[in-house]
RNA sequence: GCGCCCGUAGCUCAGCCGGAUAGAGCACUUGAUUCCUAAUCAAGGGGUCGCAGGUUCGAGUCCUGCCGGGCGCGCCA
């Protein structure tokens, strides 16, 4: 149970009732009615805003709808005590036993716990990564991967019929510079001395191996003969070769996606072509010339008419042009006949994972998705701002001029892969992150993955315990869910079992905003409300988890602990984390 | 010059659709270890929510204008 959807629901009724009564006008909007968790516990376990966000359509004060309200409620039984507060809040407090029971539901229903079926079956298409073939993964890549992907876990987990994709930039410009780039490597494995390589191509060392294996594959053949000649047989295998490369680093990140969808096949199959033309029959498209940028210095700026996409009929700040001057599509172009290509297959619900550099290119896109899907489709673009890489507090060198990145792979080999991706879910996406690889794997508060992971352990150690004093079958969530839970009673036992009960309301929440940092940070919480009530267990040993003197109490605590375990497990795994069963 | 994002405690950051006395960690001071992992926990001080207006019962949150930082601005992707 969503015990605040519940509550909500509860009120809802009772202001219907007192409509009915004729205490309150009919035909209500309840649209604005909320049930929250308050940020003061002081103001009891949870507040409702009812009687201020009606007192203008009821025309009646606050305190007096809050009253009457209040009065109703007061007669339930789940109710232990109601209070109008402030400038008109309905203050609820929930019986001991509601909450116990809440927590036999956790137990019943087990890993599954909160999973609500928001999407319905509705197929939502996230795109993430689609970074250029052109290399291995740095670390900036490595926050769009994970946030991407966690977001795919989490709409899956509420019910979208999620589809995870990929878009490979092997179209432009760039892919040809990686041939020519992979050339020079190949002429230096056949033997012939190559010198630096030339600027303007990739130097990585990465390309070093490629080079030699396409002089395995093809021998010598492609010595001496023109560019034109041996361009595309070499692209294509260096294109190959990267995005091995490249699924190779999600692989160790633990990042997948159902589909890697080629710009030169859509290229190929005439799509831009397509969407190009559909867009012109819709009148959206007209030669024109655009203004140059006001206030950027641009010498070989020439005005120039040319094909563009009336975008600013879509929220854009400008029109678009498709074509580059030597015919072939802009990027932009190839990237419409993608998002059209989407919609297509039936998606009208779409979300773009980018870096911060493509800020930029959001609304034009957003008024691509619109102008294509005839308003039909939205496109939600989450913007990863970058990661700064620490050590020991001191920043690692990252310069673009030089070509030193940090690989992703360095990072994942150095810290592991779950630390990677708990990290970058700590932070909302477009804050920037401030990641450094010392303390991410230091053992300590200030560690945020430790922290959680180390209330997993803590949870799973107690429950081995637990096992020495009970038959260890009485521990399986299923049994004790049917255990007496009324020896639960302290604060913090409360405290633990209220927030566990805010799971189901931060995954909805996490889900409808596309935010799963908001799993992060409730986790830590829960970290922290369990790592109180266990040093909480070293004063008074009425609190301890395990006491082989009384094994019905034991038992309660260890359902407690058993449902931590779940909701934690739950949101590592939603992650893709791997929660820890012991720290020695 | 224009657009987007950001600005909250000394530092790093939360703050849900506009709600009550703005929160957490770090750092600092003090305290807790026979006993389930003290790798933890508790207490204390610390704020003009960048600035100024506006909207309203109510603004860190919405609107406008400034200030500061980041990213970007036709034939790169």
């Amino acid at each position: 149970m969503n015990v605040f959807s519940y509550l909500l629901g509860v009120i809802q009724g009772e202001i219907e009732n007192l409509s009915s009564a004729g205490t309150l006008p009919a035909g209500l909007d309840l649209g604005a009615v909320s049930v929250e968790p308050p940020r003061e516990a002081a103001h009891g376990d949870a507040a409702c805003n009812a009687a201020l966000v009606l007192a203008r359509q009821a025309r009646r004060k606050p305190r007096e709808i809050a009253d009457s309200l209040a009065a109703r409620l007061e007669e339930r039984a789940e109710i232990r005590a109601v209070e109008v507060a402030g400038p008109g809040f309905v203050n609820l407090r929930l019986t001991d036993d509601f909450w116990r029971a809440r927590l036999a539901e956790l137990l019943a229903t087990g890993a599954g716990y909160g999973a609500e079926n928001l999407g319905q079956g509705r197929p939502v298409n996230v795109e993430y990564v689609s970074a250029n073939p052109t290399g291995p993964l740095h670390v900036g890549h490595a926050r769009g991967a994970v946030v991407g992907d966690a977001l795919a876990n989490l709409l899956q987990h509420m019910g979208f019929a999620v589809t995870r994709e990929y878009y490979v930039n092997d179209a432009g410009a760039q892919v040809d510079t990686l041939a020519r780039s992979v050339h020079a490597r190949y002429r230096e494995a056949c033997g012939e001395a190559i010198g630096a390589i030339p600027e303007g191509l990739y130097p990585g060392d990465y390309l070093v191996p490629v080079g030699e294996a396409l002089a395995a594959r093809d021998g010598r053949r492609w010595l001496d003969r023109p560019e034109e000649d041996w361009l595309p047989e070499v692209r294509a295998f260096a294109i190959e070769a990267m995005m091995d490369l490249v699924r190779a680093d999600l692989d160790a990140l633990g990042v997948r996606h159902d589909l890697f969808r080629s710009e030169r096949a859509l290229v190929g199959e005439g799509r831009v072509d397509d969407a190009y033309a559909a867009l012109e029959a819709d009148g959206l498209i007209y030669r024109g010339v655009l203004e140059p940028p006001k206030g950027k210095r641009d010498v070989d700026w020439e005005p120039r008419e040319q094909s563009l996409f009336r975008a600013t009929a879509f929220g854009d700040d400008s029109d678009r042009p498709l074509r580059k001057s030597d015919g072939t599509w802009t990027y932009f172009a190839t990237d419409i006949a993608y998002h059209r290509d989407k919609v297509e297959r039936g998606f009208s619900d779409l979300i773009d994972v980018w870096g911060a550099d493509h800020g930029g290119y959001v609304k034009r896109m957003k008024a691509a998705v619109s102008a294509l899907s005839g308003e039909g489709a939205t496109l939600d673009v989450k913007i990863c701002q970058m990661v700064k890489l620490l050590d020991g507090g001191t920043p690692v060198a990252m310069s673009k001029r030089a070509g030193r990145f940090v690989m992703l792979r360095e990072v994942v080999d150095e810290v592991g892969k779950d630390v990677v991706r708990f990290i970058m879910l700590t932070r909302r996406n477009d804050a920037p992150l401030e990641f450094d690889l010392r303390r991410v794997t230091e053992q300590s508060r200030d560690n945020p993955v430790f922290y959680v992971q180390y209330a997993h352990a803590r949870a799973c150690s107690a429950l081995r315990r637990g096992a020495e004093v009970v038959p260890e079958a009485a521990l399986a969530p299923a049994a004790l869910a049917g255990i007496d839970l009324s020896s639960l009673e302290d604060a913090a036992e409360l405290d633990l079992i209220r927030r566990l009960c805010q799971w189901p309301k931060v995954l909805a929440g996490a889900t409808l905003a596309h935010e799963p940092h908001r799993i992060a940070f409730h986790l830590q919480e829960l970290a922290g409300a369990f790592h109180l009530l266990w040093t909480r267990g070293k004063d008074d040993p009425r609190l301890r988890f395990v006491d082989a003197e009384r094994p019905a109490k034991t038992l309660a605590r260890l359902a407690l602990i058993s449902a931590l375990k779940i909701v934690i497990a739950e949101g590592l795994a939603l992650f893709g984390v791997e929660p820890v069963q012991e720290m020695r």
